[in-house]
DNA sequence: ACTCCTAAAACGAATGCTCGTTCTCTTATT
DNA sequence: AATAAGAGAACGAGCATTCGTTTTAGGAGT
C-alpha cells in the first residue's frame, strides 16, 4: 500500500518526449501508415512494452504528433496579432512565413502537417481538431486585418473575415509551392505579394 | 501464331477505367495506405487476377490515381491563360476557384491531391511528377501576369514569376481552408482577395 | 546505512490477423 | 485450336497488439 515506487514526473515526461520525437522522425520518413510500431520502437531505442505504456495504440501516437504539427504555429501567430503597435499586414505575413521557413525543412514539423490534412479527411476527431486550429489561425489574421482597417491600410467597409482568409491563404499556398516545387524563396515570394497588392 | 484472340481496345480501356474509378472511390474513403487491394477489387466487382492484369502492383494503381488527381486542372488553367482578350487576374482566379469548387466535394479528385502531396514526400518519382505539374500551373499564372503587365494591371517592373507565385498561392490556400474548416465560400473569399488587393 | 518488499516500469517472445502478391485453373474470343 | 482474359484459393511476410516475465526504484523496518 504505502511503498510507492515510482519514477520522477520528469522522467515520465522525458520518456514520452523521447517516444514522440522518435515517432516524428519515422513519420517524416515514411508517413503515418507506412511506419510500423517496430520502426518507432527501434528509433526510440526502447522496447515494445515501454512504448505501449505511454501510447496505448498507434492512433494515440498519431494524434499526439498531429497536434504538435498543427498547433505549433499558434503562439507565433498569437504574438504577432497582439503586438503593439499593430503590425502592417505585409510585415505580419513576412513574419509568419519566416516561421514556416524554419519548419519546412526535412526535419520540420510542418511536413507532417501535410499528412495530417490527409488524415483529417477520414478521421472525424482529427478533422474537428484541425478545423478548430485553422479557424483559430484565420481568426488571428482577422484581428490583424481589423487593426489594419483602423489604420487605413485596408478599406474600413471590407469584410475583415474574408480579407483574413485571403491573407491566411498566402501562407499554406506558399508553403506548398516551396515543399513541392522548391520555389520561390521567401523574399521573392514576398516581393510578388507586394506587387500583387499594388503597394 | 495467327489466331489472336483478344478483346477490343475499347474493352481494355473500359476495364482499366473501371478499376481506376473503383480505386478512386476507395482512396477517397480510406486513403492510399489504408485501402487494401481487396477493397479496390470488391469495389470494382472484379477478381484479384483481373485487377492485377491491369495494374501489376498497388503502387502502379496509386500512381495512376495521383496523376489523374494532380493533372486534372491542367486544361482549365491552360485555357484561361491562352484566352483572348487577356483575362483580368481576379477574374482568372475566380474561374480557377470555380473549377476547384467542383472538385472539392466528397467525390472530387482534389481531395486525393492532398494525399498525393503527402505521398510525394517519400516517393521521389511522384515528387518529380508533382513538382513538374505545379511548376507548370505556376507558369500558366505567369503568362497571365505578363499579359496583365502589358495591360497596366500590374506594374511593368514587377517580377512576373513572383507575382504568379502569389496569385497561384491563393488557390490551394483557399482550397485547404475550404476542405479543413468548411469556410469561406468562393464569393466571400474572392471579395476578400479583392479588398486585400485594394481594387 | 543496509536489506527487504512491493509495485511500477520495462522487456520481448508470442499471437492472431491482414495484407499484397503469386499461381494454377477455367472461361471467352477469334 | 490457341491464347488472352478472368477467376479465386493459397501463401508468406509483416503488422499491431497482448501478456507473462524481469528489472528497477525507493520507502519501511531494523
Amino acid at each position: 500500500m504505502y511503498p510507492v515506487p515510482r519514477v520522477s514526473a520528469e522522467h515520465l515526461a522525458a520518456r514520452r518526449r523521447q517516444i514522440v520525437e522518435a515517432a516524428r522522425r519515422c513519420f517524416l520518413r515514411e508517413g503515418f501508415h507506412r511506419t510500423t510500431m517496430q520502426d518507432v520502437i527501434a528509433e526510440a531505442g526502447l522496447s515494445v512494452g515501454a512504448v505501449y505504456r505511454y501510447f496505448p495504440s498507434k492512433a494515440d501516437l498519431i494524434n499526439a504528433i498531429a497536434e504538435e504539427a498543427v498547433g505549433g504555429a499558434e503562439e507565433v501567430l498569437a504574438g504577432i496579432a497582439r503586438q503593439e503597435p499593430p503590425v502592417p499586414l505585409i510585415e505580419a505575413l513576412g513574419r509568419v512565413l519566416a516561421y514556416v521557413e524554419t519548419q519546412a525543412g526535412d526535419e520540420g514539423v510542418l511536413r507532417i502537417a501535410i499528412q495530417v490534412w490527409g488524415e483529417a479527411q477520414r478521421d472525424p476527431a482529427l478533422a474537428t481538431f484541425v478545423a478548430g486550429k485553422y479557424a483559430g489561425f484565420r481568426h488571428h489574421f482577422e484581428v490583424l486585418v481589423r487593426r489594419a482597417q483602423r489604420g487605413g491600410e485596408i478599406p474600413a467597409d471590407a469584410d475583415a473575415e474574408a480579407v483574413a482568409a485571403a491573407l491566411f491563404a498566402l501562407v499554406p499556398g506558399w508553403f506548398l509551392q516551396l515543399i513541392l516545387t522548391g520555389a520561390p524563396d521567401r523574399d521573392t515570394y514576398l516581393a510578388g505579394v507586394r506587387a500583387l497588392l499594388g503597394r
